[in-house]
DNA sequence: TTTAATGCAAAAGATTTGCAACATG
DNA sequence: CATGTTGCAAATCTTTTGCATTAAA
């Protein structure tokens, strides 16, 4: 799942921009890790990025990759798949629904809708395997964060 | 968020059912955990769980927990949510799109939509905070999975 | 030169495992 | 009664933190 050269220096030059208006310094680490996760579209989790950043760069520790992962979903270069920063969570609601989950504090709630229980996937999707279920993810803030936070 | 009392006792019905047919003993132990998934909405983590039962059954222990729930995963009886039994992953792809999930691997394919990019959501949704973004995941099992598994 | 970022080592947090004691079917 | 399940304690795996050193702007 290489990512197009194009597509990863336009990647690229978003981090780069992003950071410097930011005040957030371009160090040799964060390029190559943020270069390891533009490359690829097989979603890799810290662990796997920092053995290939290790490959270039041997002197690079994963308490740097971590710190560096949480820093670009914080700048929003990045985003995470499932639960970020938290433990497994579960549910015993077989019924079909779907999720608003709360980027900041965890908070999810089910909510309903027949109309996204029936949604036509594209056909692209069946030669991936076989579909057990589908639902809609809505990310967000919840009112008790935007209260807060403001 | 507490299930309606009449959701909860078919919710142990089936529990149970599940459990006799697959001679898999109905311990104490094994009720109380999953009646308290059974009861709320609130998609609760292991701790959570464990704390809660606890209050009830002073003498369980947080392993148990733990074996009960991959037990009830397993047996189809309540779901995870996010990357269950993995780390975080981190995807740089901020265009739009959606994710194929394998429940076995966690491999984790991107699909695009513009079909998909433009569900509309309920207006119950609204209400539970600001949305950021919605995407469609798809969960089922990979063709290698398939492959393997039989 | 100033301040933020890194690497190391140690800590904290989440989850799993081995094994003897115990409870269910 | 036989086998699967539990509780405990220890191990493992993932992620975070404190601090002295180093590098970017």
């Amino acid at each position: 799942m290489k990512i197009k050269k194009q597509e990863v220096e336009l990647r690229m030059k978003h981090f780069e921009t992003v950071c410097r208006n930011k005040g957030i310094k371009l160090t040799h680490q964060r390029m190559e890790i943020f270069s390891e996760i533009a490359q690829t579209g097989d979603h890799p989790d810290a662990d796997q990025i920092f053995q290939r950043v290790r490959d270039r760069m041997p002197t690079i520790s994963l308490d740097t990759v971590y710190r560096t992962l949480w820093l670009l979903n914080d700048l929003g270069l990045v985003v995470t798949l499932g639960t970020s920063r938290e433990p497994t969570r579960f549910d015993a609601n077989l019924n079909s629904h779907h999720h608003f989950v709360c980027g900041q504090c965890g908070f999810t709630r089910d909510f309903y809708s027949t109309e996204l229980n029936n949604i036509r996937l594209p056909d692209s999707v069946d030669s991936l395997g076989e579909i057990d279920a589908t639902h809609v993810e809505v990310r967000g803030v919840c009112r008790e964060c935007l209260k807060k936070g403001g």
